[in-house]
DNA sequence: GAGTTGTGCGCC
DNA sequence: AAAGGGCGCACAACTC
Protein backbone atom coordinates (compact mmCIF):
# COMPACT_ATOMS: atom_id res chain seq x y z
CA UNK A 1 0.00 0.00 0.00
CA UNK A 2 1.04 3.02 -0.87
CA UNK A 3 -0.01 6.83 0.26
CA UNK A 4 0.84 10.06 -1.29
CA UNK A 5 1.70 13.02 0.53
CA UNK A 6 2.06 16.84 -0.14
CA UNK A 7 2.58 19.18 2.83
CA UNK A 8 0.54 22.38 2.64
CA UNK A 9 0.73 25.03 5.52
CA UNK A 10 1.29 23.06 8.83
CA UNK A 11 -0.87 20.19 7.54
CA UNK A 12 -0.79 18.68 4.05
CA UNK A 13 -2.64 16.62 1.29
CA UNK A 14 -2.70 12.98 1.49
CA UNK A 15 -4.31 10.41 -0.53
CA UNK A 16 -4.24 6.31 -0.91
CA UNK A 17 -3.10 4.73 -3.66
CA UNK A 18 -2.54 0.95 -4.98
CA UNK A 19 0.92 0.10 -5.79
CA UNK A 20 0.86 1.05 -9.37
CA UNK A 21 -0.04 4.59 -7.97
CA UNK A 22 -3.79 4.91 -9.24
CA UNK A 23 -5.98 6.60 -6.84
CA UNK A 24 -7.21 3.91 -4.34
CA UNK A 25 -9.20 6.30 -2.09
CA UNK A 26 -10.29 9.50 -1.68
CA UNK A 27 -8.01 13.15 -1.20
CA UNK A 28 -8.02 14.65 2.41
CA UNK A 29 -6.76 17.63 3.82
CA UNK A 30 -4.93 16.81 7.51
CA UNK A 31 -4.28 19.80 9.49
CA UNK A 32 -1.67 18.24 11.66
CA UNK A 33 0.25 16.38 8.96
CA UNK A 34 2.31 15.21 11.97
CA UNK A 35 -0.43 13.53 13.83
CA UNK A 36 -1.98 12.42 10.74
CA UNK A 37 0.96 10.36 9.56
CA UNK A 38 1.31 8.85 12.77
CA UNK A 39 -1.94 7.40 13.10
CA UNK A 40 -1.79 5.96 9.60
CA UNK A 41 1.72 4.38 10.16
CA UNK A 42 0.78 2.82 12.91
CA UNK A 43 -2.52 1.95 11.35
CA UNK A 44 -1.17 0.73 7.89
CA UNK A 45 2.60 0.83 8.01
CA UNK A 46 2.13 2.29 4.14
CA UNK A 47 5.21 3.04 1.43
CA UNK A 48 5.22 6.85 2.00
CA UNK A 49 5.46 8.34 -1.41
CA UNK A 50 6.32 12.10 -1.31
CA UNK A 51 9.00 14.44 -3.64
CA UNK A 52 11.62 14.86 -1.52
CA UNK A 53 12.64 12.90 1.91
CA UNK A 54 15.19 15.73 2.92
CA UNK A 55 12.37 18.16 2.11
CA UNK A 56 9.48 16.64 4.46
CA UNK A 57 11.38 14.14 6.67
CA UNK A 58 12.86 15.92 8.93
CA UNK A 59 9.51 17.82 10.24
CA UNK A 60 8.13 14.64 10.84
CA UNK A 61 10.90 13.48 12.78
CA UNK A 62 10.77 17.03 14.80
CA UNK A 63 7.96 15.76 16.26
CA UNK A 64 8.80 12.46 16.89
CA UNK A 65 7.38 10.71 14.22
CA UNK A 66 9.16 7.82 12.30
CA UNK A 67 7.87 5.96 9.27
CA UNK A 68 9.49 2.64 7.52
CA UNK A 69 9.42 2.75 4.29
CA UNK A 70 9.11 5.57 1.85
CA UNK A 71 9.54 6.21 -2.29
CA UNK A 72 11.49 9.41 -3.02
CA UNK A 73 10.89 10.72 -6.01
CA UNK A 74 13.05 12.77 -6.61
CA UNK A 75 15.86 10.19 -6.01
CA UNK A 76 14.65 8.03 -8.17
CA UNK A 77 14.38 10.68 -10.49
CA UNK A 78 18.37 11.55 -10.76
CA UNK A 79 18.57 7.41 -10.82
CA UNK A 80 16.57 6.76 -14.22
CA UNK A 81 17.62 10.02 -15.91
CA UNK A 82 20.99 8.55 -15.05
CA UNK A 83 19.63 5.07 -16.39
CA UNK A 84 17.80 6.79 -19.58
CA UNK A 85 21.08 8.81 -20.75
CA UNK A 86 19.64 12.18 -19.19
CA UNK A 87 22.05 12.04 -16.16
CA UNK A 88 22.02 15.46 -14.22
CA UNK A 89 18.73 16.57 -16.05
CA UNK A 90 16.45 18.32 -12.96
CA UNK A 91 15.29 15.94 -10.69
CA UNK A 92 11.71 18.03 -8.92
CA UNK A 93 8.46 16.87 -9.37
CA UNK A 94 7.95 20.48 -11.44
CA UNK A 95 10.46 19.45 -13.59
CA UNK A 96 9.80 15.46 -14.08
CA UNK A 97 6.14 16.89 -14.75
CA UNK A 98 7.51 19.38 -17.27
CA UNK A 99 9.02 16.62 -18.82
CA UNK A 100 6.03 14.26 -19.28
CA UNK A 101 4.16 16.91 -20.84
CA UNK A 102 7.00 18.05 -23.71
CA UNK A 103 7.58 21.35 -21.63
CA UNK A 104 9.97 23.57 -20.96
CA UNK A 105 11.68 21.90 -17.49
CA UNK A 106 13.15 24.07 -14.95
CA UNK A 107 16.45 24.09 -13.73
CA UNK A 108 16.75 22.53 -9.69
CA UNK A 109 16.75 25.11 -6.85
CA UNK A 110 20.03 26.03 -6.16
CA UNK A 111 21.48 23.51 -2.72
CA UNK A 112 21.07 25.05 0.25
CA UNK A 113 24.47 26.12 2.27
CA UNK A 114 25.67 24.22 5.53
CA UNK A 115 23.57 26.14 8.17
CA UNK A 116 25.36 25.35 11.86
CA UNK A 117 22.77 24.29 14.18
CA UNK A 118 21.15 27.12 15.74
CA UNK A 119 20.80 29.24 13.12
CA UNK A 120 18.35 26.28 11.60
CA UNK A 121 16.80 24.40 15.05
CA UNK A 122 13.78 27.10 14.67
CA UNK A 123 13.11 26.78 10.59
CA UNK A 124 12.37 23.04 10.92
CA UNK A 125 9.64 23.82 13.08
CA UNK A 126 8.30 26.40 10.25
CA UNK A 127 5.41 25.66 8.81
CA UNK A 128 5.52 24.93 4.78
CA UNK A 129 4.67 27.12 2.06
CA UNK A 130 1.49 26.72 0.03
CA UNK A 131 1.37 22.84 -1.60
CA UNK A 132 4.88 23.24 -3.49
CA UNK A 133 3.35 20.67 -6.10
CA UNK A 134 -0.30 19.37 -6.73
CA UNK A 135 -0.81 15.90 -5.67
CA UNK A 136 -1.77 14.97 -8.81
CA UNK A 137 1.43 15.84 -10.52
CA UNK A 138 2.93 13.68 -7.45
CA UNK A 139 0.53 10.44 -8.68
CA UNK A 140 1.69 11.07 -12.58
CA UNK A 141 5.68 10.94 -12.06
CA UNK A 142 5.20 8.28 -9.86
CA UNK A 143 3.02 6.21 -12.62
CA UNK A 144 6.02 7.19 -15.18
CA UNK A 145 8.57 6.01 -12.98
CA UNK A 146 7.07 2.46 -12.66
CA UNK A 147 6.96 2.44 -16.27
CA UNK A 148 10.16 3.76 -16.89
CA UNK A 149 11.83 0.95 -14.71
CA UNK A 150 10.34 -1.48 -16.92
CA UNK A 151 11.67 -0.26 -20.16
CA UNK A 152 15.26 0.79 -18.80
CA UNK A 153 17.56 0.06 -21.57
CA UNK A 154 20.50 -1.71 -21.71
CA UNK A 155 23.53 -0.14 -21.15
CA UNK A 156 26.81 -1.49 -19.79
CA UNK A 157 26.46 -2.85 -16.13
CA UNK A 158 28.39 -5.12 -14.10
CA UNK A 159 25.45 -6.80 -12.89
CA UNK A 160 25.36 -9.72 -15.91
CA UNK A 161 22.19 -11.67 -14.31
CA UNK A 162 19.94 -9.45 -12.27
CA UNK A 163 17.25 -8.38 -14.65
CA UNK A 164 17.53 -4.33 -15.04
CA UNK A 165 14.05 -3.70 -13.76
CA UNK A 166 14.86 -5.51 -10.56
CA UNK A 167 17.94 -4.35 -9.76
CA UNK A 168 16.73 -0.91 -10.40
CA UNK A 169 13.44 -0.95 -7.87
CA UNK A 170 16.10 -2.29 -5.85
CA UNK A 171 18.21 0.77 -5.93
CA UNK A 172 15.61 3.16 -5.65
CA UNK A 173 14.23 1.24 -2.54
CA UNK A 174 17.30 1.42 -0.69
CA UNK A 175 18.20 4.87 -1.97
CA UNK A 176 14.66 5.96 -0.78
CA UNK A 177 15.30 4.12 2.71
CA UNK A 178 19.09 5.56 2.67
CA UNK A 179 16.76 8.69 2.97
CA UNK A 180 15.36 8.26 5.86
CA UNK A 181 18.55 7.11 7.87
CA UNK A 182 20.31 10.20 6.72
CA UNK A 183 17.40 12.54 8.20
CA UNK A 184 17.08 10.16 11.33
CA UNK A 185 20.80 10.32 11.82
CA UNK A 186 21.36 13.86 11.27
CA UNK A 187 19.18 15.01 13.32
CA UNK A 188 20.00 12.38 16.27
CA UNK A 189 23.82 13.65 15.93
CA UNK A 190 26.88 12.11 16.77
CA UNK A 191 27.80 12.54 21.17
CA UNK A 192 30.25 14.47 21.37
CA UNK A 193 32.26 15.83 24.36
CA UNK A 194 32.95 19.71 24.02
CA UNK A 195 35.36 19.67 27.20
CA UNK A 196 36.91 16.57 25.94
CA UNK A 197 37.39 17.94 22.80
CA UNK A 198 38.63 21.24 24.48
CA UNK A 199 41.05 19.62 26.47
CA UNK A 200 42.79 17.83 23.62
CA UNK A 201 43.49 21.03 21.87
CA UNK A 202 44.76 22.97 24.73
CA UNK A 203 47.18 19.46 24.95
CA UNK A 204 48.13 19.64 21.32
CA UNK A 205 48.08 23.35 20.79
CA UNK A 206 48.52 24.81 24.17
CA UNK A 207 45.99 27.60 25.32
CA UNK A 208 43.73 29.53 22.70
CA UNK A 209 44.85 32.90 21.85
CA UNK A 210 42.67 36.07 23.81
CA UNK A 211 43.17 38.10 21.14
CA UNK A 212 41.85 35.14 18.17
CA UNK A 213 45.18 34.33 16.91
CA UNK A 214 46.91 31.23 16.98
CA UNK A 215 47.31 29.45 19.97
CA UNK A 216 50.10 29.12 21.96
CA UNK A 217 52.51 25.86 20.61
CA UNK A 218 51.70 27.32 17.04
CA UNK A 219 52.75 30.78 17.57
CA UNK A 220 55.96 29.14 19.34
CA UNK A 221 56.49 26.68 15.99
CA UNK A 222 56.43 29.80 13.78
CA UNK A 223 59.24 31.70 15.66
CA UNK A 224 61.49 28.29 15.44
CA UNK A 225 60.42 27.89 12.03
CA UNK A 226 61.60 31.44 11.04
CA UNK A 227 64.66 30.91 12.71
CA UNK A 228 65.76 27.57 11.07
CA UNK A 229 64.78 29.08 7.88
CA UNK A 230 67.43 32.78 8.80
CA UNK A 231 64.57 34.40 7.43
CA UNK A 232 60.68 35.44 8.66
CA UNK A 233 57.87 33.35 6.45
CA UNK A 234 54.59 32.86 6.39
CA UNK A 235 54.19 29.75 6.99
CA UNK A 236 50.83 29.07 5.87
CA UNK A 237 51.79 30.32 2.27
CA UNK A 238 52.94 27.46 0.10
CA UNK A 239 54.55 30.43 -2.12
CA UNK A 240 56.49 32.03 0.68
CA UNK A 241 57.79 28.53 2.08
CA UNK A 242 58.64 27.44 -1.79
CA UNK A 243 61.04 30.87 -2.20
CA UNK A 244 62.12 30.27 1.17
CA UNK A 245 63.13 27.21 0.73
CA UNK A 246 64.87 27.72 -2.77
CA UNK A 247 67.26 30.61 -0.92
CA UNK A 248 68.58 27.95 1.01
CA UNK A 249 69.12 25.98 -1.84
CA UNK A 250 66.21 23.12 -1.78
CA UNK A 251 64.36 23.29 -5.12
CA UNK A 252 60.68 21.72 -4.14
CA UNK A 253 57.53 21.53 -6.09
CA UNK A 254 55.47 21.89 -3.86
CA UNK A 255 55.38 22.10 -0.04
CA UNK A 256 53.39 19.00 -0.05
CA UNK A 257 54.14 16.92 3.27
CA UNK A 258 55.10 13.91 1.30
CA UNK A 259 57.46 15.82 -0.52
CA UNK A 260 58.64 17.59 2.30
CA UNK A 261 59.07 13.91 3.91
CA UNK A 262 62.32 13.48 2.31
CA UNK A 263 64.13 16.94 2.09
CA UNK A 264 66.86 16.83 4.57
CA UNK A 265 66.87 20.27 6.66
CA UNK A 266 66.08 21.65 9.97
CA UNK A 267 63.27 23.67 9.07
CA UNK A 268 61.24 20.54 8.09
CA UNK A 269 60.17 18.49 10.99
CA UNK A 270 59.52 21.67 12.48
CA UNK A 271 57.27 22.82 9.41
CA UNK A 272 55.32 19.11 9.50
CA UNK A 273 54.67 19.61 13.05
CA UNK A 274 53.29 23.53 12.16
CA UNK A 275 51.02 22.04 9.48
CA UNK A 276 49.28 19.36 11.27
CA UNK A 277 48.17 21.68 14.47
CA UNK A 278 47.68 24.59 12.27
CA UNK A 279 45.28 21.86 10.28
CA UNK A 280 43.91 20.91 13.82
CA UNK A 281 43.42 24.16 14.79
CA UNK A 282 41.39 25.79 11.53
CA UNK A 283 40.21 23.09 10.48
CA UNK A 284 38.77 21.18 14.38
CA UNK A 285 39.64 23.79 16.28
CA UNK A 286 37.38 25.73 18.85
CA UNK A 287 35.99 27.22 16.50
CA UNK A 288 34.91 24.47 14.68
CA UNK A 289 33.64 23.40 17.79
CA UNK A 290 31.32 26.42 18.91
CA UNK A 291 29.48 26.10 15.21
CA UNK A 292 28.74 22.96 14.83
CA UNK A 293 28.40 21.11 18.42
CA UNK A 294 25.77 21.61 20.43
CA UNK A 295 23.50 20.12 23.39
CA UNK A 296 26.22 17.48 23.31
CA UNK A 297 25.92 16.96 19.73
CA UNK A 298 27.68 17.03 16.29
CA UNK A 299 24.80 17.21 13.79
CA UNK A 300 26.09 16.98 10.34
CA UNK A 301 23.84 16.67 7.40
CA UNK A 302 23.78 13.70 5.42
CA UNK A 303 23.21 14.26 1.82
CA UNK A 304 22.51 10.32 0.09
CA UNK A 305 23.22 9.65 -3.22
CA UNK A 306 25.32 12.80 -2.90
CA UNK A 307 28.50 11.99 -4.71
CA UNK A 308 28.02 10.62 -8.45
CA UNK A 309 29.40 7.36 -6.95
CA UNK A 310 26.35 6.85 -4.87
CA UNK A 311 28.32 7.05 -1.72
CA UNK A 312 26.84 10.30 0.78
CA UNK A 313 27.92 13.32 1.42
CA UNK A 314 27.55 15.49 4.07
CA UNK A 315 27.37 19.51 4.72
CA UNK A 316 28.89 21.32 7.47
CA UNK A 317 31.31 20.53 9.76
CA UNK A 318 33.38 18.18 7.46
CA UNK A 319 31.51 14.93 9.19
CA UNK A 320 33.37 12.71 6.83
CA UNK A 321 37.16 13.60 7.86
CA UNK A 322 37.08 13.85 11.28
CA UNK A 323 40.80 13.11 11.91
CA UNK A 324 41.70 10.11 14.10
CA UNK A 325 42.99 12.05 17.03
CA UNK A 326 39.63 13.94 17.34
CA UNK A 327 37.52 11.28 17.77
CA UNK A 328 38.55 11.07 21.51
CA UNK A 329 35.86 13.15 22.28
CA UNK A 330 33.24 11.05 20.56
CA UNK A 331 32.04 9.51 23.71
CA UNK A 332 28.85 7.61 24.58
CA UNK A 333 26.34 9.46 26.96
CA UNK A 334 26.28 7.74 30.88
CA UNK A 335 24.98 3.99 30.74
CA UNK A 336 25.47 4.20 27.14
CA UNK A 337 27.72 2.47 24.59
CA UNK A 338 28.98 3.18 20.93
CA UNK A 339 28.89 0.01 18.77
CA UNK A 340 31.74 0.95 15.83
CA UNK A 341 31.11 -1.32 12.69
CA UNK A 342 33.39 -1.30 9.77
CA UNK A 343 33.49 -3.70 7.11
CA UNK A 344 36.98 -4.83 6.19
CA UNK A 345 38.51 -5.16 2.47
CA UNK A 346 35.29 -3.98 1.30
CA UNK A 347 36.27 -2.49 -2.14
CA UNK A 348 38.58 -5.69 -2.92
CA UNK A 349 35.82 -8.35 -1.73
CA UNK A 350 33.28 -6.19 -4.10
CA UNK A 351 35.42 -6.59 -6.78
CA UNK A 352 35.56 -10.57 -6.37
CA UNK A 353 32.01 -10.91 -5.52
CA UNK A 354 31.01 -8.30 -8.87
CA UNK A 355 33.25 -10.26 -11.13
CA UNK A 356 32.04 -13.39 -10.02
CA UNK A 357 35.80 -14.56 -10.71
CA UNK A 358 36.23 -18.13 -8.92
CA UNK A 359 39.66 -17.61 -7.63
CA UNK A 360 39.10 -14.42 -6.31
CA UNK A 361 36.18 -15.13 -4.64
CA UNK A 362 37.53 -17.75 -2.80
CA UNK A 363 40.16 -15.41 -1.65
CA UNK A 364 37.02 -13.06 -0.58
CA UNK A 365 36.14 -15.79 1.51
CA UNK A 366 38.81 -15.45 4.00
CA UNK A 367 39.01 -12.97 7.16
CA UNK A 368 41.86 -11.03 5.42
CA UNK A 369 41.29 -10.90 1.46
CA UNK A 370 45.12 -9.77 0.77
CA UNK A 371 46.89 -12.48 3.12
CA UNK A 372 44.83 -15.12 1.49
CA UNK A 373 45.57 -13.59 -2.25
CA UNK A 374 49.25 -13.19 -1.33
CA UNK A 375 49.69 -16.91 -0.47
CA UNK A 376 48.16 -17.85 -3.67
CA UNK A 377 49.72 -15.34 -6.45
CA UNK A 378 51.76 -13.61 -4.40
CA UNK A 379 54.85 -15.64 -2.73
CA UNK A 380 53.23 -14.57 0.58
CA UNK A 381 53.82 -10.96 0.03
CA UNK A 382 50.62 -8.99 1.16
CA UNK A 383 51.55 -5.81 0.80
CA UNK A 384 52.54 -6.71 -2.67
CA UNK A 385 49.09 -8.60 -3.23
CA UNK A 386 47.37 -5.19 -1.49
CA UNK A 387 49.24 -3.29 -3.74
CA UNK A 388 47.78 -4.97 -6.72
CA UNK A 389 44.08 -4.95 -5.53
CA UNK A 390 44.31 -1.31 -5.31
CA UNK A 391 46.17 -0.83 -8.48
CA UNK A 392 43.58 -2.58 -10.27
CA UNK A 393 40.87 -0.68 -8.58
CA UNK A 394 42.30 3.28 -9.18
CA UNK A 395 43.83 2.27 -12.41
CA UNK A 396 47.90 2.61 -11.06
CA UNK A 397 49.87 1.35 -13.55
CA UNK A 398 52.95 2.52 -12.88
CA UNK A 399 55.54 2.68 -10.17
CA UNK A 400 55.72 -0.25 -8.26
CA UNK A 401 52.33 -1.56 -8.64
CA UNK A 402 53.63 -3.11 -12.53
CA UNK A 403 54.83 -6.33 -11.48
CA UNK A 404 52.26 -6.93 -9.07
CA UNK A 405 49.95 -5.84 -11.82
CA UNK A 406 50.76 -8.49 -13.72
CA UNK A 407 50.87 -11.02 -11.19
CA UNK A 408 46.70 -10.13 -10.70
CA UNK A 409 45.93 -10.22 -14.21
CA UNK A 410 47.93 -13.90 -14.42
CA UNK A 411 45.52 -15.28 -11.46
CA UNK A 412 42.50 -13.86 -11.75
CA UNK A 413 41.87 -13.14 -15.30
CA UNK A 414 38.01 -11.74 -14.88
CA UNK A 415 38.44 -9.65 -12.25
CA UNK A 416 40.86 -8.25 -14.09
CA UNK A 417 38.72 -8.03 -17.15
CA UNK A 418 35.97 -6.54 -15.21
CA UNK A 419 37.83 -3.61 -14.11
CA UNK A 420 40.10 -3.54 -17.61
CA UNK A 421 36.66 -3.19 -19.39
CA UNK A 422 35.41 -0.20 -16.76
CA UNK A 423 38.34 1.48 -17.80
CA UNK A 424 38.07 0.86 -22.10
CA UNK A 425 34.68 1.89 -21.65
CA UNK A 426 35.07 5.04 -19.97
CA UNK A 427 38.16 6.18 -22.31
CA UNK A 428 36.22 5.51 -25.45
CA UNK A 429 33.38 7.48 -23.97
CA UNK A 430 30.85 5.36 -23.03
CA UNK A 431 29.07 4.82 -19.69
CA UNK A 432 29.22 2.64 -16.88
CA UNK A 433 27.21 1.30 -14.02
CA UNK A 434 27.06 -0.28 -11.09
CA UNK A 435 26.17 -3.32 -9.57
CA UNK A 436 22.11 -2.15 -9.00
CA UNK A 437 22.25 0.02 -11.93
CA UNK A 438 23.54 3.53 -10.79
CA UNK A 439 24.66 4.94 -13.91
CA UNK A 440 28.21 7.38 -14.12
CA UNK A 441 27.99 10.85 -15.26
CA UNK A 442 28.92 11.36 -19.09
CA UNK A 443 32.60 12.72 -19.80
CA UNK A 444 30.45 16.02 -21.35
CA UNK A 445 29.04 16.82 -17.53
CA UNK A 446 32.14 15.90 -15.26
CA UNK A 447 33.51 18.76 -13.64
CA UNK A 448 37.36 17.71 -13.62
CA UNK A 449 40.00 17.74 -15.43
CA UNK A 450 38.78 20.36 -17.99
CA UNK A 451 35.92 16.91 -19.26
CA UNK A 452 33.11 19.95 -19.25
CA UNK A 453 34.96 21.87 -21.78
CA UNK A 454 33.07 21.91 -25.61
CA UNK A 455 33.93 18.96 -27.45
CA UNK A 456 35.83 16.84 -24.84
CA UNK A 457 33.57 14.41 -25.21
CA UNK A 458 35.47 14.00 -28.58
CA UNK A 459 39.12 14.65 -26.65
CA UNK A 460 38.30 11.92 -23.92
CA UNK A 461 38.91 9.25 -26.32
CA UNK A 462 43.10 9.09 -25.97
CA UNK A 463 45.39 11.41 -24.10
CA UNK A 464 45.40 11.48 -20.92
CA UNK A 465 41.75 13.42 -20.60
CA UNK A 466 40.47 9.55 -21.20
CA UNK A 467 42.78 8.11 -19.50
CA UNK A 468 42.01 10.01 -16.23
CA UNK A 469 38.24 8.93 -17.49
CA UNK A 470 38.88 5.49 -17.71
CA UNK A 471 40.57 5.15 -13.72
CA UNK A 472 37.36 7.31 -12.88
CA UNK A 473 34.55 4.84 -14.72
CA UNK A 474 36.85 1.69 -13.69
CA UNK A 475 36.97 3.19 -10.05
CA UNK A 476 32.95 4.00 -10.28
CA UNK A 477 31.59 0.31 -11.12
CA UNK A 478 33.21 -0.80 -7.68
CA UNK A 479 33.37 2.81 -5.43
CA UNK A 480 29.43 2.50 -6.58
CA UNK A 481 28.68 -1.09 -6.16
CA UNK A 482 30.51 -1.10 -2.46
CA UNK A 483 28.17 1.89 -1.45
CA UNK A 484 25.11 0.16 -2.68
CA UNK A 485 26.15 -3.04 -0.69
CA UNK A 486 26.64 0.21 2.51
CA UNK A 487 23.51 0.76 1.68
CA UNK A 488 21.76 -1.73 2.28
CA UNK A 489 23.73 -2.77 5.40
CA UNK A 490 22.06 0.56 6.59
CA UNK A 491 18.43 -0.06 5.69
CA UNK A 492 18.23 -3.23 7.23
CA UNK A 493 20.23 -2.35 10.24
CA UNK A 494 17.67 0.77 10.47
CA UNK A 495 14.98 -1.73 10.23
CA UNK A 496 16.38 -3.98 12.93
CA UNK A 497 16.66 -1.12 15.33
CA UNK A 498 13.15 0.08 15.13
CA UNK A 499 11.27 0.14 18.51
CA UNK A 500 14.96 0.02 20.34
CA UNK A 501 16.27 2.78 21.94
CA UNK A 502 19.33 2.33 19.89
CA UNK A 503 20.34 5.13 17.16
CA UNK A 504 22.30 5.22 14.45
CA UNK A 505 24.31 8.21 14.73
CA UNK A 506 27.43 8.52 12.24
CA UNK A 507 27.76 6.63 8.84
CA UNK A 508 30.78 6.49 6.71
CA UNK A 509 31.24 5.15 3.29
CA UNK A 510 31.98 1.78 4.80
CA UNK A 511 31.62 2.52 8.46
CA UNK A 512 28.58 2.99 10.77
CA UNK A 513 27.82 3.51 14.31
CA UNK A 514 24.98 2.98 16.83
CA UNK A 515 24.60 4.91 20.14
CA UNK A 516 22.55 2.53 22.29
CA UNK A 517 22.31 1.63 26.17
CA UNK A 518 25.15 -0.46 26.92
CA UNK A 519 23.19 -3.46 28.20
CA UNK A 520 21.56 -3.40 23.97
CA UNK A 521 24.50 -3.66 22.68
CA UNK A 522 25.27 -7.32 22.66
CA UNK A 523 21.88 -7.51 20.43
CA UNK A 524 22.97 -4.47 18.24
CA UNK A 525 26.39 -5.73 17.16
CA UNK A 526 24.51 -9.23 16.53
CA UNK A 527 21.82 -6.49 14.38
CA UNK A 528 24.59 -5.15 12.83
CA UNK A 529 26.60 -8.13 11.29
CA UNK A 530 23.01 -9.82 10.52
CA UNK A 531 22.07 -6.90 8.68
CA UNK A 532 25.42 -7.45 6.50
CA UNK A 533 24.89 -10.92 5.66
CA UNK A 534 21.57 -9.60 4.74
CA UNK A 535 22.79 -7.22 2.02
CA UNK A 536 25.41 -9.32 0.70
CA UNK A 537 22.94 -11.94 0.11
CA UNK A 538 20.45 -9.33 -0.98
CA UNK A 539 23.00 -7.94 -3.90
CA UNK A 540 25.27 -10.94 -4.81
CA UNK A 541 23.33 -14.14 -3.97
CA UNK A 542 24.98 -17.02 -3.12
CA UNK A 543 28.53 -15.79 -4.13
CA UNK A 544 31.20 -17.21 -1.85
CA UNK A 545 32.93 -13.86 -1.05
CA UNK A 546 32.22 -12.97 2.63
CA UNK A 547 31.88 -9.03 3.81
CA UNK A 548 33.07 -9.72 7.64
CA UNK A 549 32.29 -6.68 9.71
CA UNK A 550 34.88 -5.39 12.60
CA UNK A 551 32.12 -4.15 15.26
CA UNK A 552 33.41 -3.19 18.51
CA UNK A 553 31.70 -1.69 21.81
CA UNK A 554 33.23 0.99 23.03
CA UNK A 555 32.82 4.33 25.28
CA UNK A 556 34.66 6.31 22.75
CA UNK A 557 35.19 6.39 18.78
CA UNK A 558 38.52 6.48 19.36
CA UNK A 559 38.82 2.52 21.15
CA UNK A 560 37.47 1.04 18.04
CA UNK A 561 39.90 -0.33 15.75
C1' DG B 1 34.95 43.54 -1.59
C1' DA B 2 33.09 39.34 -3.62
C1' DG B 3 33.74 35.41 -6.04
C1' DT B 4 36.77 31.81 -8.06
C1' DT B 5 40.79 28.78 -8.36
C1' DG B 6 44.66 26.44 -6.42
C1' DT B 7 46.92 24.18 -2.63
C1' DG B 8 46.98 21.11 0.90
C1' DC B 9 45.17 17.64 3.85
C1' DG B 10 41.59 15.25 6.64
C1' DC B 11 38.62 10.94 5.81
C1' DC B 12 37.01 6.45 3.12
C1' DA C 1 58.55 9.18 -17.76
C1' DA C 2 54.97 8.52 -15.05
C1' DA C 3 50.58 7.92 -14.94
C1' DG C 4 45.43 5.82 -7.82
C1' DG C 5 39.41 6.60 -7.18
C1' DG C 6 35.87 9.63 -4.33
C1' DC C 7 34.89 13.71 -1.29
C1' DG C 8 34.68 18.70 2.12
C1' DC C 9 36.88 22.30 4.07
C1' DA C 10 40.06 26.26 5.04
C1' DC C 11 43.18 29.28 3.60
C1' DA C 12 46.07 31.91 0.11
C1' DA C 13 46.20 33.88 -4.15
C1' DC C 14 44.03 35.24 -7.80
C1' DT C 15 40.36 37.82 -10.81
C1' DC C 16 36.88 41.07 -11.54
Amino acid sequence: MLVALVPSGAGGLLRPLADDGTPAGPERFVPDLAGAVAEVESRDRPRWLWASTAEIYPRLVQRGVRVERCHDLELAEALLLGAEGAWGQPRTIAAATARLAGLPVPPDPPARAAEPPGLSQDSLFDAFDAPAVPLDDLLAVYQAQRRRIEALPELPSAHPLAPRAGAMRTLVAAESAGALVAVEMGLAGLPWRADVHDALLRELLGPPSPVGGPPARLAELGVRLNEALGQRVHADSPAELLRAFARAGIMLRSTRKWELEHVDHPAVPILLEYKELYRLWTAHGWSWLDQWVTGGRFRAEYIPGGVVSGRWATRGGGALQIPKIVRRAVVADPGWALVVADAGQLEPRVLAAVAGDRRLARAGAAGDLYAALATEAFDGDRAKAKIAMLGAMYGQTGGNAAPALAALRRFYPTAWDLVEEAARTGESGGLVRTWLGRTCPPASVSWREGFDEPGAEVESRGGAKGRARGRFTRNFVIQGTAAEWALVLLARLRAALAGRRAELVFFQHDEVIVHCPQEEAQEVAAAVHAAGDEARRLLFGDTEVRFPLDVTIVGRYSDAK
